[in-house]
DNA sequence: ACGTTTTGGATGAAATATGTACCATGGAGA
DNA sequence: TCTCCATGGTACATATTTCATCCAAAACGT
């Protein structure tokens, strides 16, 4: 074989569909992409993608190749993990996932509290509700608000996060009937738990709390949003609604690396504190 | 992970012992390989070699890191070979690997027919005593003299290759008692199996015949070169002693390619032809 | 102890790979 | 039908990598 790390675009052209897009993927140009993937073609002796109008579409042996691509993409990224489990110093980059509400909702003191802590260590935040590859060392710490706990990662469940129903003082203040209701369909489809009608459909719960913030209604948030939230109140109407769990995880590999040892402990013990607000047990919010 | 390709890099370098080693397997120079395996100590962020007198020796990360290497590596030999199988057209090459003894003693001719038999088949011919190693592709058809007929491979055993005592005639016409013996070591060690002082030790049949033409000794020879040798005599003081077997291989995974086909279909023919001059039935040599 | 050989590192010159244009094509939507 | 946008291919300029060397250090044989 000519150049292994031909496969690393390979793989990037049937994820993305396109050249262009495996392109933009890997921060190289499409030329460059469609000459690699040419030179590949050349030294197997056979095309690899059929350019059809939905993308690239890959041929036969294209297909039986696909499997094997993973397999080294696999083996690439244990070498990655083993590599960081290996590096003992405390000092160096975590990456950190976590979901865009839930960091602005709550952890973001705490978080600025471990950059303090440990100035040493350089935090990379990823906000993105998506869950981050931890295989692939797309992030090393996730903050997973999830209904089914992943068994392959290593971690634990630091708290649940119930919902509640909230809305505005506003819309409290002059409320219709029947109520307004701001759905999120981001979540398994919820329909209204009362009377209501359904006016908006939020395919986040930032942008769903907004909706409600603005009074344009009512609507179930995670409590760690709508507690911590001075413009939201809580409807007392019906009561928490059991929902996500949270969990901290890391991967098996690489649990033993300090820096992870460490923003994980920090994590553990921010959600022991927190873990009332998350549960909307405490109705204040703690910021 | 920057560039999958340095893992190939790696690999050398474990393999060879030394940077200019793995330079020279690869065909490159060892400053590359000096910088490659830098640029991948630098992305893992911790060394994977030590310098030592005794050569490049791995770190603990980087024999951690070594089963996964292989790993990569063989996901590359199989997409290798199975754009091989891929490949259904006659025209193309064929690597066929095979001892110089052979080839030279019997297969010459056979294999010269082949290349005129299929002008659109280039015929890559790697004499070696060393086993191709077929997974990596280093050759997609062996004939293998062996004890151990292999499991893994797809082929089948095309004859015995017993061996026989031979002398030159130039050594008859004044033998000495007790009589001179060539030995060869290049198999497990052999010791006379007449009353002989051993006066030399070759490490290839090939060396051995040449020293028993030049009327140093009698020794035993495999039958397809001292029967094929005309200025070599066969003793009969001690019948066949069986000894190797002669497989014709290829891996299942290419064993569709058709060029693959037609070279293993010629191989049996020509077996099926040599097998008496290979098993010592027949005395007088059919070149 | 000496020269010889092999090792790995450093550095201008050459070769190769990449980026930036531009182009033609083909849907999608007006 | 038209434009508009995205796609993939190609040519040339630019960056990067690799090569050919030279160098110092260490190991080996004499």
């Amino acid at each position: 074989m000519e150049n292994w790390d031909n496969f690393r675009i390979f793989l990037s052209v049937t994820r993305s569909g396109s050249i262009r897009g495996a392109a933009k993927m890997l921060g190289i140009t499409h030329a460059t992409v469609s000459r690699r993937i040419k030179f590949l073609e050349d030294t197997l002796g056979s095309s690899l993608f059929e350019r059809k109008r939905e993308g690239q579409c890959l041929t036969p042996l294209g297909q039986r190749i696909l499997p094997l691509a993973k397999t080294i993409e696999g083996g690439c990224a244990e070498v990655d993990r083993l590599a960081f489990s290996a590096d003992t110093g405390l000092a160096g980059t975590v990456k950190l996932s976590l979901s865009e509400s839930l960091y602005s909702g709550l952890l973001h003191a705490p978080i600025d509290d471990f950059m303090q802590r440990y100035p040493m260590i350089k935090l990379d935040i990823i906000a993105s509700d998506l869950m981050s590859n931890l295989a692939q060392r797309e992030a090393d710490v996730v903050i997973r608000i999830t209904r089914n706990p992943p068994d392959t990662a290593y971690g634990r469940k630091v708290a649940n996060s119930p919902l509640a129903l909230y809305t505005s003082h506003k819309y409290l203040a002059n409320r219709p009937a029947p109520d307004r209701w701001i759905a999120m369909d981001y979540a398994p489809a919820r329909k209204p738990v009362i009377p209501a009608q359904v006016v908006a459909n939020a395919n986040s719960p930032t942008l769903a709390a907004q909706l409600i913030r603005s009074g344009r209604g009512m609507g179930l948030l995670p409590c760690y949003l709508g507690d911590t939230d001075p413009e939201l109140e809580r409807v007392s109407e019906v009561g928490l609604i059991s929902d996500m769990q949270v969990w901290v995880l890391t991967h098996e590999d690489i649990k033993v690396n300090p820096r992870v040892r460490v923003l994980m402990d920090h994590l553990y013990q921010v959600f022991e504190k927190y873990r009332p607000t998350l549960e909307g047990l405490k109705m204040t919010a703690s910021v």
